[in-house]
DNA sequence: TGTACATCAGTGAACGCGCGTTCACTGATGTAC
DNA sequence: TGTACATCAGTGAACGCGCGTTCACTGATGTAC
């Protein structure tokens, strides 16, 4: 049974990731030493050379962790928006919107991006992750782009636009907007770029 | 005479500088070493300590030698573009045409923006430090925000638009972009996103 | 059902290396008189 | 103009601490028979 199975499993390791993930956004992964994680979690150090084998494996584990939650919070909300309205570019600002309302309402009050932090380190790591660094982006790139294609089908745009650029600019706005609200100390900046974008996003498609 | 006074001073410090600015953009400030860096400049370790009292001073110069680079560059660009074109919201569209070229144009592959690394890494810095991150942001929102003011003076929105945020929306924009840029090693994503947001600015002024 | 063994989730002690920092010292250049 | 002293831009050696990593070991839980 895989109840019994588990009934062993500690949760360990996953408050060991979610210790290492608040320190690597906030002061990065060079600085963040396996002795303050352990001492977060209440285990010794050699049991954390249990859960990972060298803090690479660490490195890998976070990036892996934030692939997957990634991917559900977007896919939560645009599949929401979409079941809101039945029309590709309505059903992507209801998206926009509620996106926009999610990161209004996030609870820490400056949070930050993994991928950007990783992005600025990435001599630290090995191809591997700067591969996955770079998947997490397309993610972005891809969902984007195919909505814009769906979308100018419906409403082709007057002027040419650079489309992929378009989808790109979701991400940009949104890694960009996360450093602005750090280093001001300001939550809203995030959730009013994303409304900008959507007003951008609406004119192209409906002026 | 300046000229004697100045005979003894090298460039030692400034190269220091350079070759920190370079390592922290790469892989950020905790994992560059002072060793790496006395290698790059041919010195010895106490050489190092004889220009920066401690590590932490460095940080603090290289904040400051970022903020007036910063602050002329932008001066530079967007001066060339008001004399280029009399109208504040022609002359801005043509320094941000100006600004777009000027980052395709860039050397290094896959630069990267102090401002970004620091506040990722923010945790290791006094409040000082902090706070000159914070205004190398808000010369941006200043610089961007006064000019949106004197635009719709003469080009009045016909919507409601938050200006603030659109000014914060050139930094995020560029800031987000270098990191995208960064990730996926393609440095046409930068200036491509600056001629969006030209667009976008050029549609919200004069539809 | 009891027993032998295997696996899980760690402990505890030790190691060695790289790092930032200190301190006494130095040769070349500049300045006062 | 020569000399004494001051400053500049470093050198060289040492230190100590924190860090990542290793290794032999352990008690609790699970599994085969």
């Amino acid at each position: 049974m895989l109840e019994t199975a588990d009934r062993r499993r500690t949760d360990t390791r996953e408050r060991l990731l979610e210790a290492a993930e608040r320190a690597v956004v906030a002061k990065g992964f060079a600085a963040t030493s396996i002795d303050e994680l352990i001492v977060d979690v209440g285990i010794t150090k050699s049991g954390f050379f249990y859960h990972f084998k060298d803090k690479n494996a660490l490195a890998r584990a976070l990036m892996l962790r934030y692939l997957a939650q990634d991917r559900d919070v977007l896919d939560g909300i645009f599949t929401r928006g979409d079941e809101l309205h039945d029309d590709p570019l309505h059903g992507f600002l209801v998206g926009l919107k509620l996106f926009a309302e999610a990161l209004a309402d996030l609870p820490e009050h400056h949070p930050g991006c993994l991928a950007a932090s990783f992005c600025y380190q990435d001599q630290l790591f090995d191809q591997d992750i700067r591969d996955m660094n770079a998947e997490s982006i397309l993610v972005w790139r891809r969902r984007f782009r195919a909505r814009f294609d769906l979308i100018a089908e419906i409403y082709p745009p007057k002027e040419k636009i650079d489309l992929e650029a378009l989808a790109d600019m979701a991400a940009s706005l949104v890694e960009g907007a996360l450093i602005l609200g750090r280093a001001l100390k300001d939550a809203t900046i995030l959730p009013r770029q994303v409304l900008l974008y959507r007003d951008f996003v609406r004119a192209i498609f409906q002026p």
